[in-house]
DNA sequence: GGTCTGACCGGCG
DNA sequence: ACGCCGGCCAGAC
């Protein structure tokens, strides 16, 4: 034990993953959590993701609004301040909303697994 | 220190 | 076809 890992720790790890993940989503495109999960290796828990999406409701720069579930509804949309911000912004990069779900979401698709290498 | 929740996903009845 | 339930990980009280 040359070195203490004691004081390591790994799980801020996943949210700076979770946050560049999501700034590297492009502008019009859209991701889902699970998405973001599967390629950090915790497809598992997408929950994980949108939480760490709460953690950084600080960050402008965390394009939370381009991350929906995998039906492409906004359900984080409600954690935004004004609610409707979401679909405005989504409307404003180019993305059709309706009734707070998002339209080509097959389309618009961005895989972070497979854009991202 | 234990318990609960949380912006999800997938499977089963 | 629809609804319900469990799972997984990490932070907050």
């Amino acid at each position: 034990m040359t070195k203490n890992k004691s004081t390591e720790k790994k799980s801020y790890n996943f949210f700076e993953d979770v946050h560049a993940v999501a700034k590297l989503i492009p502008k019009g495109r859209v991701t889902s959590y699970g998405a973001i999960a599967a390629y950090l290796g915790t497809k598992m828990s997408a929950r994980m993701v949108g939480w760490a999406m709460n953690s950084a409701h600080g960050d402008k720069k965390l394009p939370a609004h381009r991350v929906v579930n995998r039906i492409g509804l906004l359900t984080g949309k409600h954690h935004f301040k004004p609610p409707s911000a979401m679909q405005k912004q989504l409307e404003h990069e180019g993305i059709k909303v309706v009734k707070d779900k998002v339209q080509n979401f097959d389309k618009l698709f961005w895989d972070p697994s497979k854009e991202l290498i």
